[in-house]
DNA sequence: TATAGCTACGCAAACCTTTGCGTAAACCCG
DNA sequence: CGGGTTTACGCAAAGGTTTGCGTAGCTATA
């Protein structure tokens, strides 16, 4: 509410100059000068009467509501909370507030979340929802809206973008179980038309070559979503194929926690019998059953390097754009093991 | 950005009328008619020019911001996320936004950010941050700022809360416990400040003399915050402590998983020879190694209640507090087994 | 002593909306 | 047909800020 505020005007009559010169003391720009006697009547008055700039008016004045839209796919994603908390930070930091929305997967509540956040004149968008070839990002981008992209990046050019080395990232996976003696391992691949998805997937299939091991399409299956359910599914579906196996680098931990569940459906065994793979490292990975074995990706650093990305965005005229890409790094736990002998 | 986007008065000059008459039009007020026709003639106007109103403009003349203040405690506590969907999604439908802030437990963290949000005319308050005796809840109330506290409350009366019944589960777990045999229950209990902690305190004493059961003051240690390391902390002192034990109920789940690691570290097993209890049930509890023994409470629907309470709170004139308590409910996994024998 | 140049501040427009009030024209009724 | 009511719309203020421009008084220079 905070009905009844002072306002420049109050302050102005208090000291009895004219409002104007009130708003040049508290903003105190170059090239206006004031004698320090007014300017300290000025800023006591002020101080007393509790004047705060009104955002509306500022705004309206400004043209820019210092408020940047983070949209996420599913907000119950442990991974996501780390990468809010980085942005909300660093973003406070410069006076800018962020407006959270969840989109839940649906690309229709998507757009109409950009939809509302593009009505609210947000002064940039922070999307960790893009698909590979996502006309929603284009459309953003036509209309000339400061965009960055996180975790997640779109194959048209030009945006900027915080994502992570997937290539890199799988190949230690692999690397990982290669070591351990796994030649006949699974991949439970992502959605592929989500940036993270595809790659993961292109980087499992470069790294089994790197090690000198057969890809066998029959031990790979997709998901729809990156949720555990469909984890589940896929995994099921490549157990049901019974080929040998010992191994499955699931393209995420969700997905990988679905492996779980359908291992254990199936009456096989983490890790004894089959070793699994994460990717994210996301809180809690170590505390499951078993703590999983899985890639680290700095969540709350690349929070912090998204809102650095768009505070750069705003402050020029003709942004450039600016794409990070983070190192991820395996951590091994308990979901891997050696191959059992004789598979 | 939006640059350039189109005005009312833009729309006026396309239809030759006033610019007051659009925006009667375009609001659509009882108590004002103009004639159909040229009505639809501004309606098609404003579509086609693509004309949205200024929120900013539109915010400053009816001084609401029609966005409210979501203040966390830990956002990397997974309970908060679905409370937090709950809340987004039915403000969204009232066209409300929610400005999210994550005070990572520091009251003076929480204290800027309260100074933030107000000064963002953020037209209500949700805080899940309360202690018992919160003088900044006292303060937003007594600046006549709507609000709604979630999960924890305060104990000066006055205020809406959306809370569950924490004697109630607390209550379910022990009895539980007891029921499984269990003589020796030990009490992880969180901070006393925070009505959740001090409640599920006194509702653990309450619970075990409903049992016939003895408390023993050895048995119960106090945690500074809702956190895993201080679970840990927590669980290693009574157990340093060498009074015979089977069964500890922790306040949360958070800490339980504390419990985990100071039982796992002192040598001794969960659920054969330690049986343990959280609360909250939160995501990926029955994940956990063992899959967690907790107490259910409806968090996303807790979101949905705390935001409808606010938009009631926003509707009148003189706020009436409305008070929600939610039911609990015990949801029984691996981490609780019967007690062994001859403790 | 003019003139230019500061200094220190005021004036008013602009941003865009909502809304109380005013006022023509059209209508109704007796 | 004259008076009053209704209909349909315009006018302008108000909300609070920023900012380009104007100006009165003073000082320094020629």
């Amino acid at each position: 509410m905070a009905r009844g505020r002072a306002t420049l005007k109050d302050v102005a009559e208090r000291v009895g100059v004219h409002l104007s010169t009130v708003s040049r003391v508290l903003n105190a720009k170059p090239g206006y000068v004031v004698s320090e006697e007014v300017a300290e009547k000025i800023r006591t008055a002020a101080r007393e009467l509790g004047y705060k700039t009104n955002p509306f008016a500022y705004s309206l004045r400004v043209n820019r509501s210092f408020t940047i839209g983070v949209l996420i796919p599913d907000l119950t994603n442990p991974v996501f909370p780390p990468i809010i908390r980085g942005i909300e930070r660093t973003l406070a930091k410069k006076g800018y507030i962020a407006i959270l929305a969840d989109s839940d997967n649906d690309p229709a509540e998507e757009e109409r979340i950009l939809e509302r956040l593009k009505a609210r004149q947000t002064d940039g968008l922070i999307l960790a929802t893009a698909h590979r070839a996502d006309e929603l990002v284009a459309d953003c981008l036509e209309e000339g809206y400061r965009v960055v992209l996180i975790n997640r990046s779109v194959e048209a050019a030009g945006v900027s973008s915080i994502t992570n080395d997937d290539h890199f990232g799988i190949a230690q996976a692999v690397r990982h179980l290669a070591s351990l003696g796994h030649r006949q391992i699974a991949h439970v691949a992502g959605p592929q038309a989500i940036s993270t998805g595809y790659q993961r997937y292109l980087a499992f299939r470069e790294a089994m070559q790197a090690e000198g091991l057969a890809v066998d399409d029959n031990l790979i299956a997709f998901c729809d979503a990156f949720a555990e359910k469909e984890g589940r599914r896929a995994m099921a579906q490549i157990l049901a194929r019974s080929r040998p196996l010992s191994a499955v680098v699931a393209a995420n931990d969700l997905l990988a926690l679905g492996c779980y569940d359908a291992i254990e459906a199936a009456g096989r065994r983490c890790p004894e019998e089959i070793s699994v793979t994460g990717y994210n490292d996301m809180p809690f990975a170590d505390k499951f059953k078993p703590p999983l074995t899985t890639v680290h990706i700095p969540l709350f650093e690349m929070g912090i390097e998204a809102a650095e990305a768009m505070l750069a965005l705003l402050d020029t005229e003709n942004p450039e754009p600016r794409q990070v890409r983070l190192r991820p790094e395996l951590v091994v736990r308990g979901s891997t093991a050696r191959a059992p002998a004789g598979i």
